[in-house]
RNA sequence: GGAGGGGUGGCAGAGUGGCCGAAUGCGCCGGUCUUGAAAACCGGAGUGCCGCAAGGUACCGUGGGUUCGAAUCCCACCCCCUCCGCCA
């Protein structure tokens, strides 16, 4: 959430970077709340002390006295209009909390300002495109055994549209990609994790997924549990309402895990193989940095994504993410596309933010400046990499003539072999 | 799942209705002493909110309740431990 000291004190400015992105929310509202909240707890808290006061001096008088019984009767009063006061505060507080929870982070000054994902920006490209371009090139979901290595129509039937099973080599070739990802986030510093699958409320509502996106969860009503839509969630939470040394920053882990997307509503023709599904394998970064480094640490969250694509030599643009495409707690996003040769289309495969102290705030994280107060913690992290659309990329890019696909160097060793198909 | 016990400051651990934001010990920070260190002694030290400040207020697992007054009594929930059952 947004720092309301920095709202009280320059509201236009706040307003203005809000009204870049796309997202409704209330300032006016909050800002009137913010007023109500503080005069409530004000008046509740100088009753409250007067109570205290009157109930200190009642304690001194003997139990049962004429005196101590006429001041009970005064304090019978004094008490119903502290309780009065306390809920009214208290009630204003959690409205003011709820609207709090629904304003999105500030994008920062170097965000372009755009309406949609058209005006992103493109600002690198690394790989030779055209070098692909071969007339034997097919989607990878056109490859003529592709569904006997990625088995949809098991996963129909098993579970539902989206869930397929990985056969024989693929799985064999999905859990090298795993593997290299992880032994290159821990060879950059990155501490791995294994994480929960499963969340609270409470740590959705950390990172950003909560109140809002409830359609984007599957979720277990039962328990008021989720199913983590990115290791993200669990791996950021991990230090929720937490104070860390400072010469402890910046601290990097890396985790992998299953990814749970519902995707509602969001199904069609562009989604077709391994575009998009409701359960995919994730390498995530995640980073806790002192506050005057974040941008720094942006660049190099970034760069750290970006060498496990030259390494697997698929080419790939670098987008920056516009104020109108941006996500609900990001200050600045970069999105790495990986072309894929067959379908002629880029797709995303990581997306390196920047959440400031957006995330940070609503999870308590915080560090100890030498000697001093408290402060937020600046939070990041980046897919290194999302794995099906990757998959697709090696799929497309390396189909040879003779219908198989040539499993890129860095992965032989840990796949076992130099093809697949 | 059943039966019992328990959640107090960084840790350990007192506290069963007002004198408790909370004893004591350890650890931590500063100082005295010392050639230096240890020991000893002296002092300091939680987090949030309101307030320009002085100060006020909240926090003893979480949320409700009883009471003039709650760490302390009552209810619900969460978590931990022991035993039994079940299971990888």
């Amino acid at each position: 959430m947004i720092d309301i000291k920095i709202l009280r004190e320059d509201l236009e400015g706040i307003r203005e970077g809000l009204a870049k992105k796309k997202f409704e929310c209330d300032l006016d509202r909050l800002l009137e709340l913010d007023k109500q909240r503080r005069e409530a707890v004000a008046l509740a808290e100088e009753k409250r002390a007067a109570q205290k006061a009157a109930n200190q001096a009642m304690a001194k008088l003997p139990k049962g006295s004429d005196e101590f019984q006429a001041k009970l009767k005064e304090m019978k009063v004094l008490a119903g209009e502290v309780k009065e006061l306390e809920s009214a505060s208290k009630e204003v507080n959690e409205q003011w909390k709820s609207v709090l929870l629904t304003i999105p982070n500030v994008p920062h000054e170097s965000v372009p300002v755009g309406k949609n994902e058209t005006d992103n920006q493109q600002i690198d490209t690394w790989g030779d495109v055209d070098a692909l371009v071969s007339e034997h090139a097919v989607a990878h979901y056109d490859i003529p055994w592709f569904e006997q290595k990625i088995d949809f129509p098991r996963g129909v039937k098993v579970t539902g549209a989206g869930f397929p099973f990985y056969v024989g080599d693929m799985a064999r070739l999905v859990r090298a990609l795993i593997q290299f990802f992880l032994n290159e986030a821990a060879a950059g510093g990155y501490e791995e994790v294994l994480a929960p699958l499963v969340v609270n409320e409470a740590s959705a509502t950390a990172t950003g997924q909560l109140p809002d996106k409830e359609g984007q969860m599957y979720s277990d009503q039962n328990e008021n549990l989720y199913l983590i839509p990115t290791a993200e969630v669990p791996v950021t939470n991990f230090f929720r309402d937490e104070i860390l040394e400072e010469k402890e920053l910046p601290v990097n882990r890396c985790a992998y895990t299953p990814c749970f997307r519902r995707e509602a509503g969001s199904w069609g023709k562009e989604v077709r193989g391994l575009n998009r599904l409701h359960q995919f394998d994730k390498v995530e970064l995640v980073k806790w940095v002192h506050p005057e480094k974040s941008y720094e640490e942006l660049e190099g969250l970034r760069k750290d994504a970006e060498s496990l694509l030259q390494k697997l030599e698929l080419p790939y643009r670098v987008l920056l993410i516009c104020s109108g495409d941006i996500g609900f707690p990001h200050a600045k996003q970069y999105d790495l596309e990986v072309w894929a040769g067959g379908q002629k289309r880029w797709l995303e495969v990581s997306s390196c933010s920047n959440f400031t102290d957006f995330q940070a705030r609503r999870a308590n994280i915080r560090f100890r400046p030498q000697g001093g107060k408290p402060e937020v913690v600046h939070t990041l992290n980046g897919s290194a990499l999302a794995i099906p659309r990757v998959l697709a990329a090696i799929l497309e890019n390396n189909l040879q003539e003779d219908g198989r696909v040539r499993v890129p160097k860095v992965l032989q060793p840990l796949y076992g072999g130099e093809f697949i198909g």
